[in-house]
RNA sequence: GCGCUCUUAGCUCAGUUGGUUAGAGCGUUCGCUUCACACGCGAAAGGUCGCAGGUUCGAAUCCUGCAGAGCGCACCA
């Protein structure tokens, strides 16, 4: 027996060494294992943020697809796992912006466009390194040899594509719409990026000629010369569709125009509102309708222009209040009461979204175009089909396995509200707008030669890269072989609050480029909380290092501590003390290796020896397990089987059958000691494969100290078949 | 307003398609330096599975209603 038994298992005198032995092995490479692997089994990385660190969230993601992975891989699966980080453009540039800011005291305007970008590129490469060994650190079997980033050549190529592909089918259009401004920030953002913060404001009723209507923002409403009715409200009937009205508003007289329209809501306010069309989402819709034109009023950094007269040049927050001092003061106020309400603000930057009308680009989830080539179920080659419908019928007819009832009505309730996505963004680092103006002229994809050409300004929205991701990770637009294999992916586990940003528009691009579903199932997982429920964050201090956890109890413990009675798709309650039991039962299992090492000789482990009838029991029941655990990793119950495995590793194999092989071994019997050294050769060999997907460090440092073996690592050792 | 999820032992949670005395970890109590392991061993206490109905031979599990907790989406003039 090896002399390292004798100690207490060492996690953080193991790790590394393993790690670097299984890079060497070339295993993580599908290309590189043995024997003749056919069916393939790929799954793509949810790419973390390039200048992040690795939190609980990343842990736990990765815990869950190695363990899938690694059974995958010794079931003999042809498998890959793809790695790769994101840009993150937007979070990326401000960090450099607020570096720049504090460290020289200058914005991204005073050393400009390509200074900027060059240095958020350093700073995004100078922090590559770290992420990637903090995730090869969790024990993450990944084919490093197929890194992607999503700003790197390849994908710079395959955006390029896709933008002109989709331009071209008639899906990317550029129009002026409404659209999510960022004052602070100074970009776009998409509806998905907003979150919305409840507010104490006040809601004012003002007199507007015979009317009396209700806003809670009076600085908008200069430029308002629009009323707008619902057709049946009787209160109304009087005025007529499209009359016009003189009356005194903020700047003097005006010439309103009544309208009516079915998008009131009677019951609100006093039923009847003017309308601001540059300025809300709503207005904008009716001003559409009805064909009326859309005066700015509040300009990009949140400040009034000319229109309003002498607050002109004033923030909002500081005029409101002079606002409505002087519609006092003209005795247009007829009312104000406390108002609580939902304000729109940037996910990023905390800003209150201030509505504009922008020249932006935008995706058409409506437009109806023809789908040549699909393997999508539902969908037939030559299909005329929608882009939201495409997303819709993936799901529902299978082609995206989504297992969970409730992810699914979310997944739907999300496509059915979906408007069309605006992808460009006001920033400077990310995947520029493959786009080039000259006067009336345009041309989309390459840059065209010729002179006087100008390149659109924007970059596109981060998520439009990462849509791409399952396939522009295998070479995309090129036809490789990596595609041709490993394409649709098997598995995608990505957290719920990503299922809109991510999820569904992958489903959406590789529709749309390639017929096919992004990956055959997806299992959205929970969130990783404190112990209290609260998200991490960084104003709570609560954050906890998933590195620090490791060095106290090894990366195998913190993986069960995250992994066991955790059922996927629910929110997890981060526990140490967890972690620290799984720390226990590595060793637990280390003494169990210990112990049969120390009770066995060469041929028990080479032999196949008969067993004696009492021994049969617990041959048979370990094969049970072995069949179960099988049985739950193929249904994603990783939960169910890394439990049960703990259950049975100590409570069974140590507890009982250790126990009594004591007397056995040292007894007379000499053919009952043959066949239980056997037999713990058997189990032993056995729990190790299983718990390897949980726990890979632990059991394939054990691995190595086995007289015999049935291939050079653990890793790619044959899964236990069991009838 | 629409929708989703949750409510099981002191705490944190499992319990896949309904089937024998409802499980785990941690914690608690008692006893053990027992020759694999004190990162351990042995034993014990602890639950009317949120509430009320229903379906069924049988319900923690399915249906309906109610209560509480959390979350998403929409509206928000």
């Amino acid at each position: 027996m090896d002399e390292k038994f004798k100690k207490p298992y060492d996690p953080a005198g193991t790790e590394a060494r393993i790690y670097a032995a299984w890079e060497t092995s070339g295993y993580f490479n599908p290309d590189n294992l043995p024997g003749d692997r056919t069916e393939p089994f790929s799954v793509v990385l949810p790419p973390p943020n390039v200048t992040g660190v690795l939190h609980l969230g990343h842990a736990y993601e990765d815990s869950l697809q190695d363990a899938v992975v690694r059974f995958e891989r010794m079931r003999g699966k042809k498998t890959l796992w793809i790695p790769g980080t994101d840009s993150a453009a937007i979070a990326t540039q401000s960090r450099v912006e607020k570096n720049l800011q504090k460290e020289e005291g200058k914005s991204r305007h005073d050393i400009g466009r390509d200074e900027l970008v060059r240095r958020v590129r350093e700073f995004a490469k100078a922090s590559e390194s770290t992420i990637l060994s903090q995730v090869r650190r969790m024990g993450a079997s990944l084919d490093w040899s197929r890194y992607a980033y999503t700003l790197d050549e390849r994908r710079e190529r395959a955006v390029a594509t896709a933008f002109k592909r989709m331009y071209d089918a008639g899906l990317i259009y550029r129009g002026s719409r409404i659209v999510n401004w960022d004052p602070k920030g100074q970009t776009t953002i998409s509806d998905d990026e907003i979150v919305y913060e409840e507010r104490q404001d006040t809601l004012y009723y003002l007199k507007y000629g015979p009317f009396t209507i209700a806003t809670a923002r009076p600085e908008t409403k200069f430029g308002d010369k629009w009323v707008v009715v619902h057709p049946d409200d009787e209160r109304y009937a009087a005025f007529k569709d499209g009359q016009q009205i003189e009356l005194e508003w903020i700047e003097g007289p005006i010439t309103a125009t009544v309208i009516k329209d079915a998008v009131i809501d009677r019951e609100f306010g006093t039923g009847a509102m003017t309308i601001t069309p540059a300025h809300d989402a709503t207005d904008f819709e009716i001003a559409e309708r009805h064909g009326l034109p859309k005066e700015q009023v509040i300009d990009e950094y949140g400040k009034l222009l000319p229109i309003a007269g002498e607050f002109a040049g004033m923030k909002i927050a500081d005029a409101r209040p002079k606002i409505v001092e002087k519609l006092r003061a003209k005795g247009l106020v007829a009312k104000e009461e406390p108002y609580t309400h939902n304000v729109a603000t940037a996910e990023r930057t905390g800003a209150i979204i201030e509505p504009q009308v922008k020249l932006q680009w935008f995706v058409d989830v409506n437009h109806p175009f023809t789908l040549e080539h699909s393997e999508i179920a539902g969908v037939a080659s030559g299909a005329e089909i929608t882009l939201k419908q495409l997303m819709r019928a993936a799901v529902e007819h299978g082609a995206v396995a989504m297992p969970q009832e409730g992810f699914r009505s979310a997944y739907f309730h999300w496509i059915d509200n979906l408007r069309d996505w605006c992808i460009s963004r006001q920033i400077w680092f990310g995947h520029r707008i493959p786009v080039w103006y000259r006067g009336e002229e345009i041309a989309v994809g390459e840059a065209p030669s010729g002179e006087h050409w100008e390149q659109d300004p924007d970059v596109l929205d981060t998520w439009f890269s990462s849509a791409l991701w399952t396939f522009s990770t295998l070479g995309w637009p090129e036809e490789t072989a990596d595609l041709e294999t490993y394409h649709p992916t098997s598995f995608m586990s990505p957290a719920y609050e990503i299922l809109p940003l991510w999820v569904a528009r992958m489903i959406l691009m590789a529709g749309f480029h390639l017929g096919q579903a992004p990956f055959k199932t997806v299992m959205i997982h929970g969130l990783v909380r404190d112990s209290k429920g609260r998200k991490f964050s960084k104003s709570l201090g609560n954050g906890i290092d998933p590195l620090e956890m490791i060095d106290k109890y090894g990366a195998d413990a913190l993986r069960m501590g995250l992994l066991v009675g955790s059922a996927i798709g629910h929110d997890i309650r981060f526990d140490e003390q967890k972690v620290k039991g799984y720390k226990h039962f590595a060793n637990k299992l280390w003494n169990i290796a210990r112990f049969v090492l120390e009770n066995t000789n060469k041929e028990s482990w080479s032999d196949k020896q008969r067993l004696q009838s009492e021994d049969f029991p617990y041959k048979n029941e370990m094969d049970r397990v072995a069949r179960e655990v099988s049985e739950h990793l193929e249904g994603y119950r990783t939960y169910m089987a890394a439990e049960q495995l703990y259950h049975y590793v100590w409570h069974e194999f140590a507890d009982k059958i250790i126990e009594e092989s004591k007397g056995i071994l040292n007894g007379p019997d000499e053919t009952a000691k043959t066949d239980r050294r056997w037999l713990l050769a058997y189990l032993l060999s056995t729990c190790l494969k299983l718990l390897h997907p949980f726990m890979p460090f632990v059991t394939e440092e054990i691995y190595q100290s086995l007289p015999t073996k049935d291939s050079d690592y653990l890793m790619v050792a044959p899964w236990p078949v069991v009838e």
